[in-house]
DNA sequence: TTTATCTTTCCAATTTAATCGAAATATCTG
DNA sequence: CAGATATTTCGATTAAATTGGAAAGATAAA
């Protein structure tokens, strides 16, 4: 069952990876799968320090682009893919096609340079 | 044949998208096609004074997300839907899946809470 | 309980984004 | 050229994001 998201919670994945640094979080726990890592991993491949990435993961839990769970002292953070995958069709759906087959009422498709709207292009009324 | 979107465009392209604003702007843009609207019509339909909305433009046109066409006296933005759809392939690619045919040297992949890292919550070795 | 490890919160400084009136630029029309 | 319309740039202001040291909270081990 597909699940559409919310555009506000598009804006807010959208805002949670346009960060080179959770953008490069997100990719390393993509690449690891379920398992995760902990913050302590990812400080040391990313050398960002601990505050900062705490930070950006906060981020990332806020956009629900991640989950975290306690082991023992560690945390372990792992990338929610079904969420991921909902944005990526979010984007789909409604910017990548000219959706609606075909626009609403004051929509012309395609043609576009013909008979358009320029009132001023148009030839004027016998220069 | 398909491009691939390099990391630091992607980022540019997550950016310009995470804003309420320019999400609306897109998406009228996307619904309307090539044809475009111009900034006046956007700022009718969007209520927002035209420097917000040439600044918001501003941003989607850095990101390659939209172009624009002069006629006459008017432009025209269009939605650049080839660009959109390197942004979803990017995010299909890098961020959707496992990737990799499964992790690099030290990832491993599924079984998770089995064999997994932490030190620490294994049975310490006889209480 | 004390110590060590992991991680976050606090906080202050800095940088970057967003907003929008007023002024400037561009194009068309008469 | 003068006037009208379309759009952007300028500039000042406010708001939000980012950074990282220092301190605090959690958990485990000795």
């Amino acid at each position: 069952m597909i699940t559409i998201m919310k555009s506000g919670d598009a804006i807010a994945a959208l805002g949670a990876l346009a960060s080179e640094a959770r953008l490069a979080v997100f990719r390393l726990l993509v690449k690891r799968g379920p398992e995760g890592y902990t913050p302590t991993e990812l400080t040391r491949r990313l050398e960002v320090p601990s505050p900062t990435l705490s930070f950006h993961l906060r981020e990332l839990l806020n956009a629900r682009l991640v989950t975290s769970r306690r082991e023992g002292r560690n945390l372990f953070y792992s990338p929610n893919l079904e969420r991921m995958q909902q944005l990526v069709g979010f984007l789909t759906d409604n910017c990548c096609t000219l959706a609606d087959g075909a626009c609403g009422p004051d929509c012309r498709p395609l043609p576009a340079s013909a008979q358009a709207i320029p009132p001023a292009t148009r030839q004027r009324k016998r220069a």
